[in-house]
DNA sequence: TTAAGCTCC
DNA sequence: AATCTGGAGCTTAAT
């Protein structure tokens, strides 16, 4: 039998809009959640069905006939929010580009829409299959005709059939139609007759079998209550019937045969799929979507006319004097791990020529030797890696004129994904992955090269044309300062300190592990204890369940499993019960155990250093990120966890040598907004919490008590993240309304920063961007959401992204500044961490004197300022004692 | 894979 | 009328 899929399209996008946790926007700001979701399902409607024919119906705005037969018809829904409104018209030129079927029809609503063509289908021989979140359209089930509804999330159904209607209401499709006519509908302002429900409205069909039956023989129902509601109300009954019943006539101007699925127009669906950025789409059409476009880049762009050179044997290598002075894309094969160690397979160039030479025929001592005197720029993606293997093998080749992944980052730093496959995708329109052979990278058993130089070489074609275009962009958008200033040079910077890494104690990490654990033991045997059950601590649904069910402490807030456990929730309950204690000591303990302990071990690289990853793309703000491990959150505050940085310390005969920022933040702040206040006490060297305090509260800084400056200081956070009042009260513990009186004082003695903070909103209201003292931009959509909350944090964005980005490009170039210095003067000291606002060296004792001065020198001369940049510094052999 | 929890600036 | 501090990464449990 042919399969039909009717959809009732208006009713699947506006389930799909809601499934959606958070709102998917793309960067020029259309929202595409629903369609997103809508896709979602339509891709699991032909998995599991495989329809042969399929319409999607909608209504359109004209009011229908129902609405002149009833005015409150529909009236009673939620109006649709103008982002899912705005994605209706996508989502039908995306059908349309799919070459499935829009039925809209004057007058009529989707639902009856769908009934005439599942009639018809029905009538013809096909068994439709009705799509809907809509429970009305069950009274169109029958015995070939099937109603599937969505579930929660977007790919779950629930399928109807006559038997199964009977099985779980009791009714035949026919006879919910009479249901509703009793029971009413206030989704759809049906009536029905008040004061009888569901219960009853089965109860009475049951007996009567229909509702004009129920009218004729009300004398036999047996309930005098509900006598007299039914005839009373009988006339509304009727009506409500009436309305509740599908039509199934409506006048269709196609047939069945309209509907066949046929292939989409690619070139169309690529189009739009690029529009509203659907990577996994783009993805799934694979290389219909490459061809089908029209491209930035055609395959002719990847002939290339230059000459092949594979170098096999060292004294080809003079082969490579021709790179002399070029700027040539660059890429190293291998495997570049942080732990096991880096194995280099190979190095591939390209200006003119194409040059491929590989290590396991020619040795690394050769190559450094002759690469030594060529001077060459190099460009290439995500040249960190590329720069971390030379660096393996103490080459010095590091001259970077470009890096595409680092370009599209500052061109849009709202992507997750900068891998080089989606940005060919994005920009190019080509997978270089369908592009590659990638199959004879092999030697062959008379060591002759058969390598696939032929990929390398349309990965740089492809490379040098993503250049291209993001050059022009980033002039275009006043990127290039933040780019060839600041990001460019950070790379050679980050794959150094990468490269060099830092010792780690793993015998003190066992020892601190083994003393751990037997507390950890001793508090798990308390906890079964105190609790009558053994259960597992670290399951936050058993935890929840012992303390707030089984010992019937209070609860705080929930989660949407249970109660909440987290330590701002058992803090508040610590004195009830002694297992509270317990527990957060445990979670203290463990925490430190498995994340920083058990953790970081297997991460000790041979040479007994750890080796992070610093992230260059990652956040929205322009900080850099740490991972495997991240060593910008290794404990400080608590004593204990405190003890972990112990393990990290300088090698023999060095030193670690650290400078902080001192409120880096505020200071930022204090320039931006040129709030005079504010630049004055820091250029006067004043204690800016105290400050702060003396100020807002209208009193001496020597009466300031310790309890206002730490008041004063959550302000100054909650200026810097814009909080609100209600934030600030819960945080320093007072009322709402004095928190409220104490921010509207704060922004009375700091006009500036007042006007500073409206102005950064207005500016992303007008531009949709926000920018930090170097240009760096950040597209923040969540300012101009429909929805409040989404409104809200985009104004705290708005706010807070120009004072971190700003910190952050400040530290950057003083990173820059630091790393060359050290490289040039003083090649034994080696930067090797920064967390934020903070810099750590590992120095050469020797030389001790002269890397703190240009440490400091270098982090405060980073940007000239409005207000000095003042910078802690700090020598000790180890981390902990960096203080 | 996601949520909850915790660590840092 | 709502809402209620910005930026990250890692581990565990539960789906």
């Amino acid at each position: 039998m042919k399969r039909i899929a009717i959809i009732d399209g208006y009713s699947l996008i506006f389930r799909a809009f809601y499934a959606m946790q958070r709102p998917m926007i793309t960067s020029e700001g259309i929202y595409t959640q629903g369609i997103y979701g809508f896709l979602n399902m339509l891709n699991k409607i032909q998995e599991d069905f495989s329809p042969e024919y399929m319409a999607v119906a909608f209504d359109l705005k004209e009011p229908t006939f129902r609405h002149k037969e009833y005015e409150g018809y529909k009236a009673g829904r939620k109006p649709t929010p103008p982002e899912l409104l705005m994605e209706i018209p996508l989502l039908k030129d995306i059908l349309r580009a799919m070459n499935i079927k829009i039925l809209e029809v004057p007058g009529y609503e989707a639902d009856d829409i769908i009934g005439t063509v599942s009639r018809i289908a029905e009538e013809e021989g096909y068994e439709p299959l009705i799509f809907t979140g809509d429970k009305d359209a069950l009274q169109l089930a029958s015995d070939v005709t099937k109603v599937v509804f969505t579930k929660r999330g977007v790919t779950d159904f629930d399928l109807y059939d006559r038997e199964k209607m009977q099985e779980r209401y009791g009714l035949t499709p026919s006879q919910f139609i009479d249901l509703k006519g009793i029971m009413g509908d206030s989704s759809d302002n049906i009536p029905g007759i008040p004061g009888i429900g569901e219960k009853g409205g089965i109860e009475l069909l049951t007996q009567f079998g229909s509702l004009e039956e129920v009218l004729e023989r009300s004398e036999e129902i047996k309930k005098p209550a509900m006598r007299k509601k039914v005839e009373e109300n009988a006339d509304l009954a009727r009506l409500s019937k009436h309305l509740a019943t599908i039509i199934r006539d409506v006048p269709l101007e196609c047939g069945l045969e309209d509907m066949i699925l046929t292939e989409p127009d690619y070139p169309e669906l690529t189009a739009i799929y690029k529009k509203l950025e659907f990577k996994s789409f783009l993805k799934k059409l694979g290389s219909k979507a490459v061809s089908a476009d029209k491209p930035e880049f055609s395959p002719e762009d990847l002939e290339f006319k230059g000459e092949k050179v594979v170098i096999l044997d060292s004294k080809d290598l003079y082969k490579l004097y021709d790179l002399k002075g070029k700027d040539a894309y660059f890429r190293m094969t291998g495997d570049f791990s942080h732990v096991n160690g880096v194995s280099t397979e190979g190095i591939f160039f390209m200006a003119e020529n194409a040059y491929y030479v590989d290590f396991r025929l020619v040795p690394m001592d050769d190559f450094r030797d002759t690469v030594k005197d060529i001077g060459m720029k190099l460009y290439g993606h995500d040249l960190k890696d590329h720069l971390y293997g030379l660096m393996a093998w103490n080459i010095g080749l590091k001259d970077i004129s470009f890096d595409t992944s680092i370009a599209e980052y500052c061109i849009d730093v709202t992507k997750k994904d900068y891998s080089f496959r989606t940005v060919c995708i994005d920009r190019l329109g080509v997978d270089p992955s369908e592009l590659m052979d990638r199959s004879s990278d092999q030697l062959t058993m008379f060591g002759e090269m058969r390598a696939n130089i032929d990929d390398y070489i349309k990965e740089a074609m492809l490379c040098k044309a993503l250049r291209k275009q993001q050059e022009e962009e980033l002039k275009a958008n006043g990127l290039e300062r933040v780019f060839y200033e600041c990001e460019l040079p950070l790379v050679e910077v980050l794959a150094a300190m990468e490269s060099t890494g830092i010792l780690c104690d793993r015998a003190y990490l066992d020892e601190f592990g083994k003393s751990l654990d037997t507390e950890i033991a001793a508090l798990e045997k308390d906890i079964y204890e105190l609790a009558g059950e053994e259960f597992n601590i670290k399951s936050t649904q058993q935890l929840g369940d012992i303390l707030f069910e089984k010992l019937k402490l209070p609860h705080g807030k929930k989660t949407k499993k249970g109660y909440s456990t987290s330590a701002e929730v058992l803090e508040k309950v610590k004195d009830d019960h002694p297992i509270v204690p317990k527990v957060l000591e445990y979670r203290n303990l463990t925490k430190l155990a498995s994340t920083y302990i058990e953790g970081m071990k297997p991460l000790i690289a041979e040479d007994g250093r750890i080796h992070c990853h610093f992230q260059q793309t990652v956040t929205q703000t322009g900080r850099i990120s740490c991972t495997e491990p991240n060593l910008q959150n290794i404990p400080v505050r608590q004593e204990l966890g405190r003890k972990i940085r112990k393990a990290f310390h300088a090698e023999e005969g060095k030193i670690l040598v650290g400078a902080d920022y001192s409120q880096i933040e505020l200071r930022v702040l204090a320039h931006l907004s040129g709030d005079e206040a504010l630049i004055e006490a820091f250029n006067n060297n004043e204690d800016i919490h105290r400050m702060t305090a003396a100020r807002v509260l209208g009193i001496p800084l020597e009466e300031v008590k310790p309890i206002d400056r730490s008041r004063a200081k959550a302000v100054n956070f909650g200026v810097i993240y814009g909080m609100s009042s209600f934030g600030l009260s819960e945080e320093i513990n007072v009322t709402r309304k004095e928190a409220e009186a104490y921010i509207k004082e704060y922004f009375n003695k700091h006009p500036g920063v007042k006007a500073y903070m409206d102005a950064q909103i207005a500016l992303v209201k007008e531009k949709g961007c926000s920018e930090t003292i170097l240009g760096r931009k950040r597209r923040i959509n969540e300012i101009s959401a429909s929805n409040f909350m989404v409104r809200q944090l985009g104004e705290r964005l708005a706010m807070n992204t120009p004072i971190q980005g700003s910190a952050a490009d400040i530290i950057k170039i003083a990173m820059n500044k630091v790393y060359r210095e050290l490289k040039e003067k003083h090649p034994d000291s080696k930067l090797v961490l920064q967390v934020h606002d903070e810099l750590i060296i590992e120095a050469d004792m020797k030389e001790l004197d002269d890397i703190r001065e240009l440490l400091v020198r270098n982090m405060q001369e980073a940007m000239e300022m409005k207000v000095k940049l003042l910078v802690d510094l700090n020598t000790a052999e180890n981390w902990y004692d960096l203080k």
